[in-house]
DNA sequence: AAATCACTGCACAATCTGTACAGTAAGCCG
DNA sequence: CGGCTTACTGTACAGATTGTGCAGTGATTT
């Protein structure tokens, strides 16, 4: 089991308010300062958490439309070189090789609707791609998220109070 | 336009090394340490920086399959209800209505295939979907990333190097 | 010309971080 | 069972950072 019920809260209380510091953090969960520390430094090294940079919201960037793309390629070269050349357009945000009839999945973002047509046709222009089919997400019903994921691995459920008494002796 | 090319290089720096203080940052950046402090109250403010907490990487956690989900629903009821629903299910890590054949397209994640199918089974089994069809991703091309569109938006081209020069008098 | 805005440079108190060390409780192994 | 290792606590101290305020300056706006 990658972590334990405090790394779970330790977790939490960070994604909550990642600006209180470990000082305040320990002080909160009630361990001592090295305590939260080793925990995160381990955290860290085992790369549960990827990292504490800034989340950048591309839609305050001026980038509020948001589509994913399915690319057929041609089957002679691989998806790598694709890849590459995808990496290229800032617009692509994520990519993906993926099972079934299409052969990756994009997360692309664009200024408009107007704009959208263009980076698809960007997309489309790439060297070794067949065919693109492309939805719109029209709203983010949830959110990119994992605290519930972290509440699972740390053997809570996800609903709070479930299962706060003292651990069994 | 929202960001200009210092906040841009400050967006850069803190993803880059998140461990970077403001002071540090403004040394190296060559400007005062109230510059920077403004600079990051404005992003954070302005929503472009939507905050700081740590990036938790699902596959650490014991969830190394990565899969997306198409919804079909039953019309009657809406998307709300069904969102609802999936927001109980940890391993739903995003939701998104879309345009075309499908409703909704989830990102979901599993221990394994074996698990994937049991987490697509509690998807088909919310009151509203109809039918789901999902492709797994065999491999992450490209990691989720904002920064070339951080340059893009801060009005420098992706590749480094390419308009560097002072800005015309 | 007056006002506004963004940045610089400086200062100070309060706080936090990095780091180290000793003591203790708990689990593991031969 | 004794010995060992690991994890956590509590404490300590120097050095660095943060929050905050203020005055001065150049550029831009009204």
């Amino acid at each position: 089991m990658p972590i334990d019920e405090l790394d779970g809260r330790l977790i939490e209380m960070f994604t909550a308010e990642p600006r209180v510091g470990v000082l305040e953090a320990s002080r909160r969960l009630g361990v001592a300062r090295g305590t939260v520390q080793a925990r995160l430094d381990r955290l860290s090294r085992d790369g549960v958490i990827a990292g504490f940079g800034p989340e950048i919201d591309p839609a305050a960037l001026g980038y509020g439309v948001t589509a994913f793309v399915t690319l057929q390629l041609r089957q002679a070269g691989g998806h790598d070189p694709v890849a590459r050349r995808l990496a290229q357009v800032p617009e692509v945000i994520e990519a993906h090789t993926i099972t079934g009839p299409g052969d990756m999945l994009c997360r692309i973002v664009a200024r408009s609707n107007t704009d959208l047509q263009r980076v698809i046709d960007v997309l489309v222009d790439v060297a070794g791609v067949e065919r693109a089919s492309s939805v719109i997400s029209l709203a983010t019903q949830i959110p990119y998220r994992t605290l519930p994921l972290v509440r699972e691995a740390a053997g809570r459920r996800s609903g709070p109070g479930q299962n706060d008494g003292p651990p069994p002796r």
